[in-house]
DNA sequence: ATTGCAATCTACTAATGAGTAATATATAAT
DNA sequence: ATTATATATTACTCATTAGTAGATTGCAAT
C-alpha cells in the first residue's frame, strides 16, 4: 500500500525543496545577468522576479559575487561534463570533436553557459578569478586533447592545437551574443551548420 | 622667415587642442571600460586618471552613455575603414579577406575595438542600440561580400557566407578577451597564426 | 572697459543598491 | 511545553555615483 500524501515533509524532501529554490534563484539571476549585465542587475530585481525579497537571496546564496560565481560554476561544469562525455565516445578524434562542439554550442546558448561567456573576468574578486581561470583551463585542455587525438589518428589535418582551440572556442562563443533560440533557425540546425563549417576547415585534404 | 612661436593660440590650434583633449578622454574611458566594465567604471575615476574633475568630461562629451557610444563609434569606424581598404585592394577574394581579417585582429585588440566587443548591447539606450546595430551590420555586410567574392573567383571553397562570416567574426573577436600585446607572442605573429589557421579552413581543396 | 565665451573647479542632489539587524512564523527535535 | 532551526520579511545603514548649479579664471573680440 502506498503511503498517503502527507503535508509533513521528510528531511529529504526539505533538502530537495531547498535545492530547488536555490537553483530557481541562480537561474533567475543568470537570466538577468545575461540580459542586462552583472552590474546593471540588482539583487532586488532578481528577488522581485521571483516574488520574494532580497534577504532571501542572502539566505540561500550569500553575496552578489557568490551568486555570479555559482552561475559560472554551473556553466563550466556543464562544459566540462560535455568534454568528458565526448572524449569517452568511440570514433575518430574528429568524430568526438564534432560531438563536443555540438554540445558546446547548446551549452553556450543556454542561460548558465551564456553567463560564462558574457561575464568578463573583471566582475569577480582576484580570488574568484583564479578559480574561474582554473576551470576554464580544464575545458580548454580537454578541447586541445581532442584536437591532438584527431591529428594523431589522421582524422584532422595538421594544425596548431593551441591556436585552433582558441579559434574554435571563439567561433563557438560568439553565438551567445546574438543567437536566439526563438529565431528562425532552431538550435539543432544552427549547431549543425556552424559545426559543419568548422569541421570542413579541419578535415584532412 | 618663420613666425616666432607664440603662446597666443590661433582658432585652429584651439580647435585642435580641444579635439586632442576629447580623444584623450575617450581613450582613458575606453581603457577603463575594457578593464572593469562600463557599469563598474565611474566617470570620477576616468577623470581622476587624467588629473581632472568629472564636470570636465561633461563639458567635452556629455553623459556617460554618450562617452561609451563615442568609443564604440570610433572602433566600428576603424573596422569599416579596414573593410573598405581591403575591398579596394587587388588580388583574389581570399587575398583581400586575409588582409581584412589581419587588420580586424589588430583593431580588436586595440582599446576602441576591444570596447566594441566587450560592451554588450545592453549597456545602451534602445536608441543607441539601434544605431550600433546598424554600424555592426555594415561591417558584417562587408565581410560577407569579401567571402562571396572569394567563392565567385574560386579562391575560397564553397561555404555558406552567412555562417562563415559569423564563425570568422567569432574567432576574430575572441582574442579581445584574453590576448595581451605585452605577452610572449607579438601581435603580428598572433594575427598571422590565427588568420592562417582560418584561411587554411577556407582554402579550396 | 566690457561683454561674452571656453574651460575648469568645488560642492552639491538625488537616486540607487549592497548588505545587515531585528523580527515573525512555522516546523522539528527534545 | 520549550527550545532550536529554517524561512522569510520589513526597515534600515552606508557607500557610491550620475548628473547639475554656480563660481572662477582667463582669453578674445568689440
Amino acid at each position: 500500500m502506498e503511503k498517503a500524501r502527507s503535508p509533513f515533509k521528510t528531511a529529504l524532501q526539505k533538502q530537495e525543496e531547498r535545492e530547488e529554490k536555490r537553483m530557481a534563484l541562480l537561474h533567475a539571476a543568470a537570466v538577468m545577468f545575461n540580459a542586462q549585465g552583472f552590474h546593471a542587475t540588482s539583487l532586488d530585481d532578481v528577488a522581485a522576479s521571483l516574488g520574494i525579497s532580497k534577504p532571501t537571496i542572502y539566505h540561500y546564496l550569500g553575496n552578489k559575487e557568490q551568486v555570479l560565481f555559482e552561475c559560472l560554476t554551473i556553466g563550466l561544469d556543464q562544459l566540462f561534463a560535455a568534454a568528458d562525455k565526448a572524449r569517452a565516445e568511440i570514433g575518430t578524434g574528429m568524430d568526438r570533436l564534432r560531438i563536443f562542439l555540438t554540445n558546446y554550442f547548446f551549452i553556450n546558448i543556454d542561460d548558465f553557459g551564456r553567463c560564462v561567456i558574457l561575464s568578463g573576468d573583471d566582475t569577480l574578486s582576484p580570488e574568484g578569478v583564479k578559480n574561474l581561470r582554473a576551470m576554464k583551463r580544464r575545458v580548454d585542455t580537454a578541447l586541445r586533447a581532442l584536437i591532438i587525438e584527431g591529428i594523431d589518428d589522421g582524422s584532422i589535418t595538421a594544425v596548431d592545437p593551441k591556436i585552433t582551440a582558441f579559434t574554435l572556442a571563439g567561433a563557438m562563443a560568439w553565438p551567445a551574443r546574438w543567437y536566439s533560440k526563438t529565431g528562425p533557425t532552431p538550435p539543432d540546425a544552427m549547431a549543425a551548420q556552424i559545426v559543419d563549417s568548422l569541421m570542413t576547415g579541419l578535415a584532412p585534404r
